[in-house]
DNA sequence: TCTGAGTGTTGCAAAAAACGCAACGTGTCG
DNA sequence: CGACACGTTGCGTTTTTTGCAACACTCAGA
């Protein structure tokens, strides 16, 4: 019974729903009830009473639950207390990631580590994001913020840091597009469209288009970098595909709107990455460590 | 990170020693080992400094070892809410063990499940040690305290209990058994001997006995129980090998004597016993979370 | 009544983790 | 210097955990 099955515990018992808490903590349905049922067998009591349709805390639940808000907590406090031993780290750690990432996930990591390790140089080189798994396999850096590829590289080790919901943009100017767009039945194959030169996003891209069944798209241009995407974009020269947190950050963002009821596009997974070997590295475990 | 790795580390924060921690715990020290190398990258510190000959506890590790301990309490803690909360079982539990095991390891074992469950019905059968296990096997008991043989059948499963050292002994009153213990070299191929029919005694005597390479052993009696042992070995029928146990708690205690400088005896392992296949019944697990 | 969506659980095979043994490196003491 | 004591590491084996797919069950709406 480790720290993560009593959060996962904790989570259950606030949501009571083992495919919401699964998918909180990724991982399948059936791992967590494996793994709720294990602690049930270690404390030989019921903790949830599941019908089917329900789910709901037994006493002993709440008890459980109890002790295990404990826990963490003391945990939280013990690591806490290890951080004003730790000697200070130095050194240097490099990072890739697109602006976007630097903006909208990098910040709050950053912040904890630098608040431990107040001593370690920080070397951040921005890109494209579907550069970043190939930095960390150079070792053109130690940590890369990239998208979860569907077959990632045996030698990189990748945490999830959140998931990314796609969308498709198109300029709120003036334009052809705008016309076009205007149309009863969108003329698929005739709109300019922008996109990511390669990178999970043009992969989503070629899964989503072939979907509609419109023959050929009418590819305008391809660029690199998801923010130069929206630029384009806004100043009229297509729609395309971008991640929302793009947009979101973008300086042209109202210039751009989002198309509504163009089918479903399956968000990706952002993670930070590593080499596996490097992993064991001081200066990495105490990045982990301190992201965690 | 489990209870039992932070046992572990807390006994080995007090004994500094690999080998002896290994050994209470009943593990090999290479397990032992990675289970601290396991803790410490979990928390991503050194907690003791392992110079080779000497182990000693870090500022870390003194932190850690507060906060096991604090950890390891309030584990305690919910269990006994959870013991109040428990609705009482009722049954019958049927344990095998010897008349020696009945008077100096049951009754702790049985006082902590009563407590907990006042309504489960105890039938307690003695007899010799050496049928424990199949007595276990046969499914007429659902417990047996047993010593465990050096082939343990798959069906069982057994739990550590203690560690029984085994004991040469001989009457006090004057008899021929005496006259030849006297002697300057001890004829052991005539003086008279008396053995367990079977079981763990049985074999370490078989060991033993062909580690003095004195020829054929005079065996007066074989006996079944080694209370009974205990008995004849007062009545000066010969000399006997017993746990020490026995003839701590024997009522002819101070007619026996323990023969010094007889060599090594591997000592044998006393555990709980019950079959593999119901350590998921109610009773027998509440039993061992009893005792646990 | 039937169907379909939404739940949690279980059989199974694959993957990962833990284990013990034996060998090793390194100190200490006679 | 040689024997010993102690913790660690390489390696093959065993145990545990995992995700997928199939299942069992309930409820809502046709």
């Amino acid at each position: 019974m480790d720290q993560k099955s009593l959060a996962m515990f904790v989570h259950l018992s606030q949501t009571l729903h083992f495919g919401k808490t699964a998918l909180a903590f990724h991982m399948s349905p059936s791992t967590l009830s494996r793994a709720i049922q294990r602690i049930e067998d270690e404390v030989n009591s019921e903790l949830l009473l599941r019908d089917n349709r329900t789910v709901m805390l037994t006493e002993a639940g709440r008890k459980f639950q109890h002790y295990a808000q404990q826990q963490a907590e003391q945990w939280q406090i013990f690591k806490q207390s290890l951080d004003e031993t730790q000697q200070a780290l130095t050194g240097k750690l490099s990072i890739y990631c697109s602006v976007t990432a630097a903006y909208s996930h990098l910040p709050p990591l950053l912040e904890r580590f630098r608040q431990q390790h107040p001593l370690v140089e920080i070397m951040l080189t921005t890109g494209d994001a579907s550069d970043a798994l190939e930095q960390v396999q150079n070792k053109s850096v130690d940590f890369a913020i990239a998208a979860n590829p569907e077959n990632l590289p045996r030698s990189v080790y990748f945490q999830y840091l959140a998931t990314i919901p796609l969308a498709v943009i198109a300029p709120t100017m003036n334009c052809i597009v705008q016309q076009q767009l205007s149309e009863k039945i969108l003329p698929w194959a005739e709109i300019p469209i922008i996109l990511p030169e390669h990178g999970p996003a043009r992969k989503r891209f070629d899964l989503w288009y072939r979907k509609k069944q419109q023959g050929k798209p009418n590819i305008y241009a391809t660029v690199s970098g998801h923010e130069a995407l929206v630029s384009m974009v806004a100043l009229g020269c297509g729609v395309g595909i971008v991640p929302q947190v793009v947009v979101e950050n973008s300086p042209v963002k109202d210039r751009v709107q989002y198309l509504a009821d163009v089918g479903e596009i399956t968000p990706f997974d952002l993670g930070i990455c590593c080499l596996n070997q490097s992993k064991s590295q001081p200066l990495i475990k105490a990045f982990f460590n301190a992201i965690a």
